[in-house]
DNA sequence: GGAATTTACTGAACCGGATAAGTTCCAGAC
DNA sequence: GTCTGGAACTTATCCGGTTCAGTAAATTCC
């Protein structure tokens, strides 16, 4: 089956091709009339522009990228992001843009993708997430130019916007919650450590505990994978003089962190209150289901894709912080016995 | 920044835009010495062919599409579909393709998606999941000639290929250790009914109860949904002959099931025996950790590009059975008390 | 040694759109 | 009645690759 082309409503229209391009891009050339003809034209023969074709004549590529920079192991389990590649859709798939996904080993393959991208003109912007301090992609999205938007922050991103949700202060209720109950002893597992919104979680925590003047405030440092938070998990509990209450930084490791006491005969949140970050359905799944810091991911993802088009419109994009996390009490916090 | 084109290396290497083509595309037409001069200089100058320009002159997008027909709430914690992408991504970097994704609502969307996709010329070839009997995305996909591979079978696919997993040899070893463990009452929570695989599932389950003599044998039809399987799960255990056993059709659900036992104060293994389809992480990140019928998806995935890529090259690919899940016991599954 | 073939290229057409630069044609102004 | 200006088109060029037809030089063959 032959694809129809622009060529062949301009034959069936009796007009030229140049006619039926300004007709179906709404630019002014062509008579209101005419311009009905051809839309109906085009329907009827099922015409869709070439996205080749279109984007090598100068025009967009009608198409953004994303890179996951996770092991296969970690990527299936973490909800984040297929919560947020649910929001990019709702915004693109509106405007008839792609997403193009590359899965890549270390951030030094993400900036080889995105110089490939580039070259390839595949995409006409990116998302970046998980940024690190002093990241490498920043200075080669900036040399290429290629619009962008960094997920996740605040840190030095130059001209690139950048969309965060309030961290510090989710971490603060969080706390607070904690020890309106009567907690003083609160551990916390993070992600890893070198990625910025760990690290400025890390921050908010130890000074919101400080100033609460808590006994005793520890962030263990951990990957993001269940195992692993698992592993922190049972290292905190085997102190003598343990928490009674885990914050973790996401919604797996606090599944994980449950399991751990349930294992260790702790119970939850009797012996120990735990709350998770990210409240994916995970939350709500255990038993007892997890108290947990709500933010509607896929509306930030959305977000984060209104800002990307912005930006690959040439419009002015403002850095924002969008979807604070609110705290929702289930089942897992409870006062210290 | 300007893009470096075969045309900036064929003036530098003092050639034709036709030459540096060929020797770029290890087709014949150029010397030994020259190609080697020309890959140097398009190394030197970071050189990536325009894809748009590579795809509009007839040769392939370098690019597969994945529908995924969930809504955002369901993908977010579906860990077989990140593990199936990974799997994917393995083979399609190696040979330079891109994956673009596209989430829909309904099934019919998706063809308007491949519809979309095929005049775009976006894509050289799709997958396809979540296959219904008489599903109408097939027809669609034969009379547009795309590429494609059918994930999850057998089906009536005609003539394109599918890959699936012996979902009921699986089932089978899953029923015939729980009767060995001396369970006479076995249930079973499936996905949504209309899901072919589902279906084999289905009549699998039924006939080796059935020849085994089971006492009871029901399958509670689900939406593969932590919420739907936990509610599932309450129905059967209020019976009083409530199944000793349950068998879910994926992870999610079985994590659902566990804690609605948890929950009605069910001593698991002790009272109930638990078996999750789908071994993700989420399976041994709770407590106890779930007995489970693990195959290697992302495996899977990887298996199911190379049948794309093959096809996409026009070569005949023929249906094949591929990694066929196997019993992990699990601290889940235990004698009935 | 001259014709035939092969090698190593060049030049130009082509893919399917976007778009700048004409070309008609007609209404309205003077 | 001529001139101007704009609407409604057409024509031609461009984007950056691929590929085919052509050509000159080198090599092979009898």
């Amino acid at each position: 089956m032959k694809r129809p082309t622009i060529a062949d409503i301009a034959q069936r229209a009796g007009v030229s091709k140049g006619a039926v391009s300004y007709a179906l891009n709404g630019q002014p050339g062509v008579s209101e009339a005419t311009r009905q003809r051809i839309m109906a034209i085009a329907r009827e023969i099922g015409f869709n522009p070439n996205s080749a074709a279109r984007a090598l004549s100068g025009a967009s590529a009608k198409a953004v990228g994303l890179t996951l920079c996770r092991p296969a192991r970690i990527l299936s389990i973490e909800p984040f992001f297929m919560g947020l590649i649910s929001g990019f859709e709702s915004e693109l798939a509106a405007r008839s843009y792609a997403l193009t996904l590359q899965v890549v080993s270390t951030p030094e393959n993400e900036v080889e993708v995105y110089r490939r991208w580039w070259g390839e003109r595949r995409v006409d912007g990116v998302f970046v997430t998980d940024m690190r301090a002093g990241d490498v992609r920043i200075p080669v999205l900036q040399e290429l130019q290629l619009p962008a938007v960094v997920i996740g922050g605040p840190g030095d991103t130059g001209r690139i916007a950048q969309i965060w949700s309030d961290d510090a202060g989710a971490v603060a209720e969080a706390v607070r919650y904690l020890v309106a109950l009567g907690h003083r002893r609160i551990a916390r597992v993070s992600g890893l450590p070198d990625l910025l919104h760990t690290q400025t979680r890390t921050r908010a925590f130890t000074e919101v505990c400080t100033s609460l003047g808590l006994e005793s405030a520890v962030t263990v440092p951990s990957d993001s994978t269940g195992e692993e938070g698992g592993r922190a998990t049972r290292r905190l509990l085997i102190n003598a003089d343990r928490p009674t209450a885990i914050v973790y930084d996401n919604d797996v490791m606090a599944v994980a962190g449950l399991a751990v006491a349930q294992e260790m005969g702790l119970a939850v949140p009797a012996d120990l209150s735990i709350v998770a970050w990210d409240d994916s359905p995970l939350c709500s799944l255990v038993h007892p289901p997890l108290t947990a810091l709500s933010r509607d991911i896929a509306e930030y993802g959305a977000h984060a894709a209104r800002q990307l088009l912005a930006a690959i419109a040439g419009e002015k994009v403002t850095d924002v912080e969008a979807g604070t996390a609110h705290l929702t009490p289930r089942g897992s916090t409870a006062p210290p016995s």
